[in-house]
DNA sequence: CCCCTTATACTGTATATACAACCTTATACA
DNA sequence: TGTATAAGGTTGTATATACAGTATAAGGGG
């Protein structure tokens, strides 16, 4: 059942796990490449890439001559970002509602395999639900997720906690995937919304990792009239977001 | 003058350029790390590093006992960056092209006068370019510079550089703002963008600071058929982005 | 005291080698 | 004909070794 990863990844794994805890903290120094090849027992070549792919995600900073430290990593806020709709909406005051349209266990399609970087199709958790405030829906999820990942995650009830709620407080999110596109909406997405056939949707698709794992997939639809998504952040020297 | 870039360096370049060119089309087989070795006279791990970083970057795609193949380039853009369409086309191995429609001084409207956080209506540099990918246009581009910070933004010639792309080299960015929208095209957007009414697109306003002055404010009309936009990025440290 | 040299540690790159896993194709065999 | 096997090419990982470049600290000589 458990997977032996490969040596370099566990080496990553070690690292990145004393970083996310705060036992390492931002600026401070990881092991040397000669330290982890004694620690470990592994070649240098085998620190090394371990070392050189975290600086690559941005996690370390190396200094040649000197050693590798915990790089900053400065929270980018956003709402483009992983934000529960629930709290964006009792944010402004008002009341958020869901209903439940569909709760089920299916079998990825060729599609969602790719989505999940499976090689062969598995079996999904799959559910849909309609957000609404202060009775009016804006929000359309369909939301797929791992079961792998979150075993028990349709035996929650979703009323009272969204699903991303849940799986934020679940599960630790590595990395973020986002996508949005303009589309017409169909005549079951004209019903559940209340909207009618020409207004246009943001579409919304959304997928989350956690140790390069695919975590869950969920595309989430806006009516243009009631919704737009919004972000503001500062940028480095480079124009890229710190 | 000229700085040897390391071995893998030199191959990813004869590689990515021949993607860039079009030489090598989405879905052709790139050569085997052997052949790399061949050619270029370089040992195996070399041409392994070069094609593994290549693949982490998106452009290629690796299948054990099979090869590794150019991969496919989702027409999307990041809306998290500030990054201009023409290397973003480019970099998909397309030829990006604008069409200049209008180029004027004007004073500010009300809402630009808001936008651009002013008390009172000012001057304005006022822009419409059309940008093309292989001859389809793919945005439409309304932009409004500030005169006080890019006094010299109407006398550039913008077929050769993207306002963008002047505006990043010009002008330090602090602060960025971004809201997405989906929205019906009227009738001249439908016209410039070669698109029916009937086609959705997505709405992209987007907001720039420096030194808490607004530089520019710019409104990027992209047709929902032809383009999505992206974001994919590590969360920080905690696990928790928000 | 200041400057230069030296030693040491660290990262960056490159090679040669090895073995495993995977896929395709050709071949031998029933 | 159909199937099992073998061969060869491909990527993935791991090691041992080597040399270059950079930064820091220690020591020696003026």
């Amino acid at each position: 059942m458990n997977v032996m990863l490969p040596l370099y990844a566990q080496v990553k794994d070690h690292i990145l796990g004393n970083i996310k805890s705060g036992t390492w903290a931002a600026g401070s120094r990881v092991p040397s490449e000669n330290e982890l090849v004694e620690s470990f027992g592994i070649s240098r070549m085998t620190a090394n890439r371990a070392l050189r792919e975290l600086a690559g995600d941005g996690y370390l900073a190396r200094v040649p001559g000197v050693g590798t430290f915990v790089k900053e990593q400065a929270a980018r806020t956003s709402m483009m970002e992983l934000r529960n709709i629930a709290e964006e909406i009792e944010a402004r005051g008002h009341k958020h509602s869901s209903r439940l349209i569909t709760r089920e266990k299916v079998t990825a399609t060729q599609a969602l395999t790719d989505e999940f970087e499976w090689k062969t199709p598995k079996p999904l958790f799959h559910l849909v639900v309609v957000h609404e405030e202060n009775g009016l829906p804006v929000q359309l999820e369909y939301r797929w997720v791992n079961p792998q990942i979150a075993a028990d995650f349709l035996i929650q009830n979703f009323t009272r906690q969204t699903p991303t709620a849940y799986l934020m407080n679940t599960v630790p999110v590595d990395e973020l995937e986002h996508s949005v596109e303009a589309i017409m909406p169909d005549a079951t997405q004209q019903k559940l919304l209340g909207i009618t056939a020409h207004e246009p949707c943001l579409a919304l698709q959304r997928r989350s990792w956690s140790k390069d794992q695919v975590v869950t997939v969920a595309t989430l639809v806006y009516p243009a009239s009631r919704y737009a998504l919004h972000s503001r952040y500062k940028t480095n020297a480079q124009g890229k977001p710190l």
